[in-house]
RNA sequence: GGGCGAUUAGCUCAGGGGUAGAGCGCCACGUUGACAUCGUGGAGGUCGGUGGUUCGAAACCACCAUCGCCCA
């Protein structure tokens, strides 16, 4: 082995054999357990949260695997309707092209072409991460099966009355031309103006002043509205105002809409661009006035002057005139609340158009009563109210999309306009009873791209042909993900699962925190704040990071100010660290935070995690090659190493059930690093290289490294896959273990032995004698090589026993040259002192330490028991706390007061001691 | 406006009614036959504020402040 741990070729070669003997397919009899992964949008590459999610999926599903669950972790991608419809877009436009010019079918054509760049990169990166996919089943939301059982959805939904045609306000993105749904439009405060315009009473008597954010609607208007309750306008209800501009009469009409107290009272109306509007008129069935075109500029209904017009001048336009008419009252600043498309950040338009929608109610019911009955569980607890606050307000779900990539919505019009749905043209012919002559076209249109995401936990699986898939891995376990998309998908899957499988879709839904840089700041590509985690495993310099980061920039003016953040960050490019280290480090930051900062400086400690792990096999490798068959004895250290891997072990299974991961690499990690090396193989060496061993205790001590060592490369492996597995081939051989694979090897689970007490509380004994030893050591600046005389004075018969059984741990690890026990009343030397319980351990300071510093160090710990004595005394003086606290605690401070007491008789001696030598 | 969350060591974060924790960073010493990607010792916090509940609050409750997210 080398001497330090070297990650490249070793994950390579390692994840390819894996690939290789089809290790990740589900095996054996055990239970099923699946988890299905969210698919990544083909638009790209992985970022860091789809590592981090990658890396909690890799180890829950590693984990089952190896405690024997039949498991499946399903990968693959989403076509990602918009996102990659506007990647290919943009691509073209910068050859000089637009998708017009291509047609539809050759567009199309050309996203397929991207997808495989794109998904061949995903697949890759998903390969370097380690991730245990059965790749042998890999999925694409536009295959032909998920395709498949995405018209039957639709048709049966179609059937049933839950997907309807209807003319309805929309969210219209006048960039991209296609409605989008309410979760895909972001609001944002913007600065605007408030317009206060004069609308002239046809009665001659005076006007009415509304006041309006987008003037330019006006020549929409089809009411004037006031609250029904308001006393200034009550005499005007039923009159009309001549709109201007446009001269049309329309009336005055209450509402309980209306804010009497916002602006002047009067809100201008207008029903087919807004969508409150929409909702009055309705009530009062006003006409509908449509003023825009699909580019949101001004369509032929509006006066001729206006007519093709862009909204934005129009609306100054508008305002001109108005002034001009001497009609405009006055105008304010004011903060407007801007929606804009979540892709082209387009300012969008409520727009009146034919749109394709899931009435969601009936479907929604059933979703709410699986979390409320516990059915699905939110983990952390929590997230449950989000979705509760959601599905009560959930709306019609617009499912239709302008697009081209996509599923094309299996609808079809004859010449009258008349709807034939069904799974394809000759499906709807014979449905409909449709001559041959009769001319079909099929609906341009695509849908959402969630439609197809909401049927992921059993499109994938074969539905909707009965699979034995369908039957053994629906519904899976967990649903891994971030809250960004518990209403896009989590709740669309649950809806859809209950709806077709007539079962919630998974158990549990795990709910992580996002990935966001070392400020908090959301991490994107516009910020240059991304990290490609491949460049944290492979490592990266610093001119190949600028070039990344400032590549392909959509807004190049941010360069710039890119590069030199990133300079300033990473002064010295990204150190390789290795697939492991950073998995450990995904692990630990698992925690309940939603938020997740990625500070770079963590990964570091992890890779040296791997690095010790790594050296603390070539010891274990070295010192048991000559380890033979026969007797031996175990140690009190052999015996607590495997108590203390014992406990970290039911640890680990709390850990995992619980989905608390940086708890579970915390609690390895502290196992690993503090009990098995920095204790356990230290005391493993006197045992190995002294001479007054026996073979029976060598052997004991031998097998104890192994063993554990084994045992302990299986616990780590769900967490750290490559590391352990590239050392657990010669320990498993060393060990006698069969298997070609740790990863197919059962997870340790505790023992039921009963915890070894006498060993315990022996080795915890040895630890507070070395550590005095060294504490005496480290502040007297006595160098660590130098072996010390070590006087006990107190020691009771215990201490003797253990004297005698430890003597050799004592002397090695705490390097002490010779233990003299004290008789009564023999007078000590001058010397420093530690305490271990009643006993106190004294190394002579005869040439070796200096009476101030001992006097300081003894002063210091003086200070600390006093405090806690004093802390102690208070509660125990306090009558309520003797009174009321229970009995355990009381004794408990009793205990404390007495220890605490003892401890300062014993230095108050010490101190003594010293003042009579200066 | 409604809802949710965060505030603990210099940094990143755990914890949780009974003596404040980890990693990183910092200081000192040290090449001890696994590991200098290391070892040993040490410094460092009145747990955002104010009230309340309690024998006891960093933890539970209320209010406030600051920051953040979601929904109108």
């Amino acid at each position: 082995m080398d001497k330090s741990y070297q990650p490249e070729e070793i994950e390579r070669r390692i994840y390819e054999r894996w690939e290789e003997q089809g290790y990740f397919a589900p095996r054996g009899d055990g239970a099923p357990y699946c988890i299905m992964i969210p698919p990544p949008n083909v638009t790209g590459t992985l970022h860091m949260g789809h590592a981090f999610q990658d890396t909690i999926m890799d180890a829950l599903t590693r984990y089952h695997r190896m405690k024997g669950d039949r498991a499946l972790w399903q990968p693959g991608m989403d076509h990602a309707g918009i996102a990659t419809q506007m990647v290919v877009e943009r691509l073209l436009n910068a050859e000089g092209k637009s998708k017009r010019d291509l047609g539809r079918d050759k567009f199309v054509e050309r996203v397929w072409q991207w997808k495989e760049e794109s998904g061949g990169q995903i697949e890759q990166q998903t390969r370097r991460l380690g991730a245990s996919v059965d790749w042998t089943r890999d999925r694409f939301t536009m295959d032909e099966g998920l395709s498949e059982a995405v018209r039957k959805v639709f048709v049966d939904l179609y059937d049933e009355g839950l997907i309807y045609r209807g003319k309805r306000l929309v969210n219209w993105d006048p960039v991209l031309h296609t409605a989008l749904s309410d979760l895909e439009v972001l609001s944002a405060d913007e600065d605007g103006s408030l317009w206060h315009f004069r609308y002239p009473l046809v009665s001659g008597e005076g006007h009415m002043v509304v006041a309006t954010t987008r003037p330019e609607t006006m020549l929409g208007d089809s009411a004037v509205a006031v609250h029904p309750d308001d006393e200034r306008y009550a005499h005007l209800i039923g009159q009309e105002v001549e709109l201007p501009i446009v001269g049309r009469r329309i009336p005055i009409i209450a509402d309980d809409y209306v804010d009497p107290a916002f602006g002047t009272g009067c809100v201008k109306i207008t029903p087919a661009h807004d969508f409150n509007d929409y909702e009055i008129g309705k009530r009062h069935d006003l006409p509908i006035y449509n003023i825009l075109t699909d580019d949101a500029a001004l369509n032929d209904d509006v006066p001729e002057s206006y007519r093709g017009l862009d909204r934005f001048v129009a609306r100054e336009k508008i305002v001109e005139e108005f002034e001009g008419l001497g009609l405009l009252e006055k105008i304010e600043d004011y903060t407007i609340k801007t929606p804009r498309g979540d892709r082209s950040h387009a300012v969008v338009e409520p727009y009146l158009t034919d749109q394709w929608y899931v009435k969601i109610e009936p479907l929604a019911k059933p979703a709410i009563e699986a979390v409320e009955t516990g059915r699905i569980r939110f983990v952390p607890e929590n997230w449950s109210k989000t979705y509760f606050d959601w599905m009560y307000n959930i709306q019609d779900w617009c499912i239709s999309r302008q697009l081209w990539w996509g599923h094309r919505i299996p609808a079809w019009y004859d010449a009258e306009g008349n709807i034939y749905v069904g799974h394809d043209e000759d499906d709807v012919r014979k449905k409909h009873g449709l001559a041959a002559g009769v001319a079909l076209t099929q609906d341009d249109d695509v849908l959402d791209t969630w439609f197809s995401s909401a049927l992921w936990p059993f499109s994938t699986l074969g539905w909707p042909e009965k699979t034995r898939e369908v039957g053994e891995f629906y519904p899976g376990n967990v649903l891994v993900t971030g809250f960004d998309i518990i209403f896009f998908w989590v709740a669309r899957m649950i809806m859809m699962g209950i709806k077709f499988m007539g079962d919630v879709p998974f158990h549990e839904v795990y709910i992580h925190g996002l990935i966001r840089d070392q400020d908090g700041q959301k991490m994107s590509k516009s910020k240059g704040n991304v990290l490609d985690p491949l460049d944290l495993i492979d490592g990266i310099d610093l001119e190949s990071l600028v070039e990344k980061r400032t590549a392909g920039m959509m807004q190049d003016h941010l360069a710039p100010r890119i590069e030199k953040a990133t300079r300033q960050h990473f002064p010295d490019g990204i150190d390789a660290h290795g697939c492991d280290a950073l998995r450990m480090t995904f692990g630990a930051l698992a925690t309940n935070a939603r938020d997740i900062s990625f500070d770079l400086r963590r990964i570091g400690g992890y890779k040296n995690f791997c690095n010790k792990l790594w050296n603390a096999a070539r010891y274990v490798l070295m010192n048991t090659e000559s380890m033979g068959d026969g007797e031996f004895e175990l140690s009190a250290a052999d015996r607590w190493i495997r108590a203390r891997f014992d406990a970290t072990t039911r640890e680990m299974h709390k850990h995992f059930a619980t989905y608390r991961l940086d708890l579970a690499v915390q609690s390895v990690y502290e196992f690993t690093w503090h009990e098995f090396c920095d204790w356990y193989l230290e005391l493993s060496k006197p045992v190995l290289q002294s001479d007054e061993s026996t073979n029976a205790m060598r052997l004991g001590t031998q097998k104890t490294l192994i063993e554990v060592l084994e045992s302990l490369l299986r616990l780590l492996h769900p967490i750290i896959p490559f590391v352990t597995e590239e050392i657990w081939e010669p320990v498993a051989r060393r060990a006698r273990i069969e298997g070609d694979t740790i990863m197919l090897r059962p997870y340790p689970e505790p023992s039921d032995n009963a915890s070894d007490d006498e060993a315990v509380a022996d080795i915890e004994w040895v630890q507070q004698f070395i550590l005095g030893i060294r504490q005496i050591r480290g502040e007297m600046d006595i160098s660590p090589g130098k072996a010390l005389p070590v006087l006990l004075q107190h020691a009771d018969d215990v201490d003797e026993q253990r004297i005698q059984r430890l003597r050799l741990l004592l002397q090695r690890v705490g390097r002490v040259d010779s233990v003299k026990i004290l008789a009564d009343g023999e007078q000590p030397p001058a010397a420093a002192t530690a305490l271990l319980g009643d006993m106190r351990l004294l190394v002579p300071m005869k040439g070796l330490i200096d009476v101030d510093a001992e006097r300081a160090r003894l002063d210091k710990q003086m200070d600390k028991v006093r405090a806690d004595l004093a802390r102690t005394t208070g509660k125990l003086g306090n009558e309520n706390f003797v009174n009321n606290a229970p009995p355990a605690v009381v004794t408990q401070e009793r205990e404390r007061a007495v220890e605490f007491e003892k401890t300062i008789s014993q230095l108050t001696e010490q101190l003594a001691k010293l003042d009579e030598l200066a």
